[in-house]
RNA sequence: GUCCCGGUAGCUCAGCAGGAUAGAGCAACGGUUUCCUAAACCGUAGGUCACAGGUUCGAAUCCUGUCCGGGACGCCA
């Protein structure tokens, strides 16, 4: 438990006291009593709202509760000071021994510090990436993966159980595309001139290796049977060779699923989609009927017709979704259906997805297959990624999308390094647009976040290991209170903030408030570090004081936990030293 | 026309399950330093939280409306 839940845990307790001694009326409601860091340090280490939240309830004045509460929680061993500031805020101050305990926690937890209980309750499905399977990553494609990834970590580190998944689009006309594309390759393998690649294929030279593979696979017999014949054949072998690809591409950047689902295999006569048209037939949510062609400009192709809907506006989607096509098939949001469908037979109670913002216009209709299928059981929840502009060296980087000219996933992180591309996309809220500037991402100076948080971490390694020359291995037992410089004592409670942060970060969904604490606490080591340059006597290294050195490593080490901690959330490398 | 996201210091952005005098970095200004433990440090100034209403003890935060910017809107995936 940490600090803050702590004490509002003693709060409450104090709270049932008064109640039986008389001086409240009733226990009231908690829910909107909060325990937390008062905005200005100067008002102590914690406050609370209780005397406000509760003055009403309780028919009291909130400088009378608040009196009540505060001599409580002033008679506290922990408990510096309590007072009563403003409208009836109660703040405290804990003592300087509370705070060296919760150091010597963190040192006891380990890489587990910060780390609240498993929950057996919890079994998230993220789902992220989900790229067309029809050539490389590129950029676009960064920024939600990057993000699905740390959010898969900080859920795991919060103990709440995940599982990775990407949803392989390998059964629309796309794929259909690709195949005629490579069968194209693979002639060209043969020894035919193809010439230019025909409008409406995939041009890029990505798929020339995958027509020889062809070749080698089969010689030349695909080549004269008839595109029913080769299209099955060539397309299992295009898309596996795209996926191999995409894998690595992630790989590259330190990402990897657990599950890869086939879209393809939901499809098929009483299949998944079959089956989950027909549970929703059977609650009545399916029906054959006309829809309303969107307001403003009517698109030119618009033909009114009836089509068999998803009664999606019972579960407060805008429109009713239709399930097939023209032709009959189904839609590709017959398929979602089928592949929530799916999740939710397989046990998770929480499905994530990660997509771009261009897809906002799913969430409604994916939160109403989720409400209809798991009559509530399960939890949607998607989380949009704005994009993300490219910049160099301050000039907007354009990338022609004709003839395969994009700038590849591949060729940024060559470009930057796995470490700077992932901190750079989450050092950002998901939900504002991100500028990406090559220039400044890779500059070695406090200006780049990226470098100045592992520039802190190998701080603290190179102090470590110099510790070691001068003094040898950190003892099992350190006396704390040879700690009292003000540095050093706010530096304490910005670890002992850590665990918070990973709840708050954690319910959020939002991993860059990782990113943004990893910096303030950086920020902190460095500038407690720097006043060592005009002190000497704040230095870590007291050549002459074992004891007092000794203290402060453990210090040091308290925050490369938490640095490596956090990076490691990140997906980022905690380096031991700068190079 | 409808829906989603954003609008906070000169710039880039945090903060938003309601809390006190709204924060950080950069830029600006002033000073210190050229040392060293790892790529200088300290300070100052800078605001109608887009706008207008509402909810309440209290709103940057919640609700309604408006404006501006971005995205999306049946049979593509």
């Amino acid at each position: 438990m940490h600090v803050f839940a702590d004490f509002a845990a003693r709060l409450r307790a104090i709270l049932v006291t008064l109640a039986a001694e008389g001086v409240i009326g009733h226990l009231p409601d908690l829910s909107r009593v909060v325990v937390e860091p008062p905005r200005d340090p100067s008002h102590g280490d914690l406050a609370t709202n209780a005397a406000m939240a509760l003055a009403k309830d309780l028919g009291m004045k909130p400088r009378d509760l608040a009196e009540a509460i505060a001599a409580k929680l002033g008679a506290d061993a922990d408990v510096a000071s309590a007072s009563i500031a403003g409208p009836g805020f109660v703040n405290l101050s804990l003592t300087e021994t509370f705070w060296r305990d919760q150091l010597a926690k963190a040192l006891r937890d380990g890489e587990d510090f910060g780390r609240p209980p498993p929950r057996s309750d919890a079994w998230v499905n993220v789902e992220y990436v989900s790229a067309n399977p029809t050539g490389p990553m590129h950029v676009g494609h960064c920024r939600g993966a990057v993000f699905g990834d740390a959010l898969a970590r900080l859920l795991e580190f919060s103990g709440e159980p995940v599982t990775r998944e990407y949803y392989i689009n390998d059964a629309g006309a796309q794929v259909d595309v690709l195949a005629r594309s490579v069968f194209l390759r693979y002639r060209e393998a043969l020894g035919e001139d193809v010439g230019e690649i025909p409008e409406g294929l995939y041009p890029g030279d990505y798929l020339k290796p995958v027509g020889e593979a062809l070749v080698a696979a089969h010689g030349s017999a695909l080549r004269n049977q008839p595109e029913k014949e080769w299209l099955p054949v060539v397309r299992t072998e295009a898309i596996a060779a795209m996926m191999t690809m995409i894998r690595a591409d992630l790989a590259q950047l330190g990402i990897r699923h657990d599950v890869f689902f086939s879209e393809r295999s939901l499809h098929g006569e009483g299949g998944a989609i079959d089956q989950a048209v027909e549970e929703l037939t059977k609650h009545g949510l399916i029906y054959v009927g006309r829809l309303a062609p969107p307001k403003g400009q009517l698109p030119e192709d618009w033909e009114d017709r009836e089509q068999t809907l998803f009664r999606a506006t019972s579960f407060g989607d805008d429109v009713d979704r239709p399930l097939k096509k023209s032709d009959g098939s189904y839609t590709y949001f017959a398929a979602d259906v089928a592949y929530f469908r799916s999740k939710f037979e397989r046990g998770f109670n929480e499905m994530v997805f990660v997509m771009g913002a261009d897809h906002g216009g799913y969430v409604k209709r994916l939160e109403a297959v989720g409400k209809a299928l798991s009559g509530g059981a399960a939890r949607v929840s998607v989380e949009l990624c704005q994009l993300v502009r490219l910049f160099r060296n301050g000039e907007p980087f354009k990338m022609s999308k004709r003839a395969g000219e994009f700038v590849t996933l591949r060729d940024v992180v060559d470009e930057v390094g796995r470490d700077a591309v992932r901190f750079m996309m989450l050092f950002r809220s998901n939900d504002a647009v991100l500028d990406f500037d090559f220039a400044k991402v890779v500059d070695q100076s406090r200006d780049n976040p990226v470098f100045y948080v592992q520039m802190a971490y190998a701080r603290t390694q190179s102090t470590l290991r110099k510790a070691v020359e001068a003094h040898g291995e950190l003892p099992d037992s350190i006396n704390f209170s040879l700690l009292s410089d003000a540095g050093e004592l706010a530096l304490i409670k910005k670890v002992a903030a850590w665990p918070r942060i990973v709840e708050q970060a954690a319910a959020s969904r939002q991993p860059h408030r990782i990113a943004f604490y990893l910096h303030e606490l950086a920020s902190d080591l460095h500038s407690h570090w720097n006043r060592g340059k005009d002190s000497p006597d704040l230095r870590f290294i007291m050549e002459n004081n074992p004891l007092l050195t000794h203290a402060r490593l453990g210090l040091v080490k308290a925050v490369a936990l938490v640095l490596a901690s956090g990076l490691g959330i990140l997906g980022v490398s905690a380096p031991d030293e700068m190079r």
